[in-house]
Order: C-alpha cells, then structure tokens, then sequence
DNA sequence: CGTTTGGTCTCATATGCTGAGAAACTATTT
DNA sequence: AAATAGTTTCTCAGCATATGAGACCAAACG
C-alpha cells in the first residue's frame, strides 16, 4: 500500500521525517496524540513534537480540542493548487455528472501518474450504495479498468516501461498476476474500444473505462464507470461503455482536442 | 497575502525552506525552474535542488516535459485526506446544488480557522461570471459574510479572541475598518439572521450568508450565495436567505444536528 | 494520594545539512 | 559547428543545525 522507499541519492532527513509524519496522519482514521506518533515513527518524543509544532505553524497539521493532531487545511489548499492545473477536471464534471445520470453509477476520472493511476475526481449516483474510493489516492494500472484503457492506447514503449514498474499486486483471485496476461487484456481493450475490470480490484465490483485521447491521439485520461457487479452486468457493458464513449467525446470538444488547433500554452513568464 | 511569518520558538530551518518552495511553485501561475526557485527563495542552487529532488520523491512536486517544477499531486491526495474529516463537505454538496439552481448565483462553504474564514466547497451555477475565489483559500472574518455569520453566533469571548487578532485589512472603501463597526454590524446580522458582505471584499461583489449551526448550536460553518450587485440587489436579499435558510436546515437534518440521535456512520466498504 | 502516562522545554553534542565550486548538460548565438 | 551562456547535477569539507537525553509539568488513573 505505501512506497515509502527512502532511498534516493538526494536526503534531507528533516523532510522525510516530516513527511513520514504526514503520512501517518493521512493514514490514521482518528487524530494522534505526540506519543503515538513518536512511538510510531519511532523518533524522539522530543522530535516528534518540535516536528508538529513547526508542521502546525504552517498549518499542515492542526490541533483538535483535545490535543491531538491531525492534517490541516493548507494541504487542502496545495491541493487544490496542484489539481488546479489539470483544468481537465473542470471541464469534465459537467460530462460526469450527466453520465452519472444517465447510468446511475459511480463516475471516475483517472490520470496517469508514473505507473500508477490517480483518481481526479469522481460523481456518485443520488442514491447509491458507496464505493469507497477517496479522490486523490492511487491505484496500479493492472487491476483497474482506467488503468487497463490508458495503457491500451499508450504507445508500446511506454506500456513496457510500465508493465515493467507493476509489481502485479493480488487483490482478489481474480486480478491479473502476470505481464502476459496484462498484454493479451490490452490487446482484447483496443479491439473491444472500451476496458472491463471484473471484479479484479474488489470482490463484487464491476467497472468499465474508456480512454480521454489528446489531439495527437495520446491517452491523457480515463473514465470509468463502476458499480456492483449484481447491476452492471455482463450484457449491459456495450450500453454502458457507449454512454462512456459520448461522456469522452463531450470533454474531448471541450478541451479542444477533437479541432487539431491545440494553442500553444505559453510557457512564459520568466522564460525570455 | 502571505502570512509567512518564520517566527516562532520551534524551527526546522528545512521544513520551513522546503514549504517556502511548495509555496512559491503554488503561487506560480507557470512552472519555475530549479534556477528561479533558487533565486525566489535565496537559496543555493545546490540546496534548491537537493529540496526540489527529495520533494519529487515525495511527489510533493513534480517536473513537466521541460524540466520546470510545480506542485505534485500527492499534494492533492493529502488535500483530500485533510478534508475528509469534514464529512460536511459531501452532505452537504447536494444541497448546495438546489441552492445554486434555485439562487442561479454562486454558493460557498466555508469554515472558520482560528480567526479566518475558509471556502471548503464552491458551487457555481451553469452559465455565469466566474468568482475568482479557489476553494481551500482563506479570507479574514471582517470583509466576508461567511465570517460576519459565524462571528455573529458564536459565544462573546470567542469572538472578541477573533476580533483581537483582526488586522482589519481594507479591500474596498466600504470594507469594514474597526472593531466598533465590525462588532455593529455583528448586532445587526444577530437580528436580520443573515449577513451581508455588501462590496466589502471585492467592488461589485454582493454576498449573503447565514451559519450552519451544530447539535449546540454552535456556528461550525456558514454557507453564502455570491453574485453581481446589479444582479444581487437589495430587495432580493430576503428571498435569497430564505432559501440559504432552507438549505442550512437540509444540511442541519443531514449531518444529524436537528435530531439528537447521530448515527456512528459505518466506515465498511459496500455497506448495505 | 502516589503512580503512570503524555506533553513541553533546555541544552550540549555530533549529525546531517549547507553551499563553494567543478562538471556535465542544453539551449542559443555566431 | 564551434563557441557561449545558461541550467542542472554532483561532490565534499566544515560547521551550522537538528537531535535526543533528560528534567519538569500536568492530567489521568488506580
């Protein structure tokens, strides 16, 4: 679940600790008194809280009532910075939300990020049950739909490049565990147009994605649908998958990527 | 705008050096390269970069095809974990959205951090100027109606706390400038029920908002309609609060504030 | 109460960070 | 193409800076 390889060439102690810190209470359904996370962590009581006291000055970690820490609202601020520049997420809701609509399933929007596949946003159906993704986290390519729909139209380098960085993690006995089996499910998206993960991430979950393409025909994104199994059944794939394709045509004129007219985004400012 | 005071009895020379970078490449509208944070910050180029590589790895940052920094999407994942506590936010979503398709303006919610306001979600109605307000960003109490609303309900010493740490920052001409005034106008919410912000933040913008008050009746946030002042004038305040009304009761109902009994909400998965 | 557990604060020490500078790249210009 | 200017990457000695032992509180607990 966590990558926390701290090797690396580069090190600064002070900020992996930190950020160790972070992690924890990212981690942690409830807020942590100084002794767990010192205890945790296992740094000096005395570490640990010069570390929250610094962390809370910037608001990265904040106080409840009784003295416990947890994430502050900055983070929720860099956030909303950081996403802010994928203007893609935007412009796709208003797409979202009406195949939400028209489906009555849950929504994902995907990016590609290193090999792993980052949810942007997501729109869930009035009433539903929920699925338990959080906005922000991060799952391999091979036991996602989004990520198996990307991968299908990336160029075949890059698909290596990846295949080679997926660990094939098992989540249920029936995720994909090896690079053969992951190219021939590649090979069976592009045909089909659309990807499927059966039940692959979670017992019982059903999703289908289909790829955003970028006007030099490039993956940039994905969109998936996803519901229990019990209703987005077998022959309602080709439906549903149409209803994804309309949904990614709409955010596709949206973002000018269908015109070839891609304005070159000036990358100004300080460069001369 | 910033409020980056390094003061403070516990420092971690890094942790501060390695948020000033985070800061800087937030505020950047355009990604910087190494020799432009470098520069910003007064730091070595050699220092700059063993930060930007040890944030990398962290994905607090990451590098576009030309090599420039910005912000990282871990960023938005801890984002989301910052403001998952708040499950505020999600109920209260849908009602927003009958508030703005109702109002046709937009609706903010916001929250109160030590003396300032924070917009946690923004709904904005289908077509529309755009309000220029990112969701995460802060404003002090006085020149909000989200701050005037919450002030106006919470117990005396609280409010004299925040008043006390107001700087009273002028926007406008018609930003409220004393205490005295402030406390006034504090008077004359408590009895209309509702706040004002007539152009006191920004000329031309009206705003209106009343405070979602918890099982103690405590302000815990406050939700506000936006808009022109030529569309939002003077006679249509009191339908508008009506509806801000209606809606904070919804979300009042919602989060169990209403009724006593409080459902221990099940974290589990599919969850019947 | 006396005891335990959790939090705050000080200070001497050596660890880990710093930044000069050299090397390796990349654009840009002639 | 060679020269130049501008960046980025990397190394290492020196010392500023973070570190953690430990003392001191305060609250919780039995």
């Amino acid at each position: 679940m966590r990558d926390s390889l701290p090797q690396g060439t580069y090190k600064v102690q002070a900020l992996d600790r930190a950020f160790a810190v972070l992690d924890l209470l990212g981690e942690s359904e409830v807020p942590l008194g100084l002794a767990q996370v010192a205890s945790s962590l296992q740094l000096h009581k005395s570490t640990a809280h010069r570390f929250l006291m610094v962390l809370e000055r910037h608001r990265m970690v904040e106080r409840t009532a009784n003295g416990r820490f947890r994430l502050g609202l900055r983070l929720f601020d860099f956030g909303n910075r950081a996403i802010e520049q994928y203007d893609l997420r935007e412009r796709a809701q208003p797409h979202l939300r009406r195949l939400v609509s028209e489906t009555e399933e849950t929504a994902h929007l995907c990016i590609l990020e290193q090999a792993r596949v980052i949810y942007i946003d997501k729109i869930e159906p009035a009433r539903s049950v929920r699925m338990i993704t959080r906005i922000g986290s991060s799952n391999p390519v091979h036991c996602t739909s989004v990520g198996k729909a990307m991968l299908a139209f990336l160029p075949e380098d890059r698909i290596n490049d990846i295949i080679r960085r997926t660990r094939f993690e098992r989540f249920t006995h029936r995720t994909i565990g090896t690079a053969e089996a992951l190219r021939a499910e590649i090979e069976k998206t592009r045909r089909r147009g659309y990807a499927v993960d059966d039940e692959e991430l979670e017992e019982g979950l059903r999703c289908i994605a289909v790829p955003l393409l970028d006007a030099q025909r490039q993956p940039v994104a994905a969109v998936s649908v996803s519901g229990p199994s019990f209703r987005v059944t077998a022959q309602k794939l080709p439906s549903i998958a149409n209803h994804l394709l309309q949904c990614v045509r709409g955010i596709s004129m949206d973002m000018g990527f269908t015109a070839a007219a891609r304005t070159n985004r000036a990358a100004a400012a300080w460069s001369a």
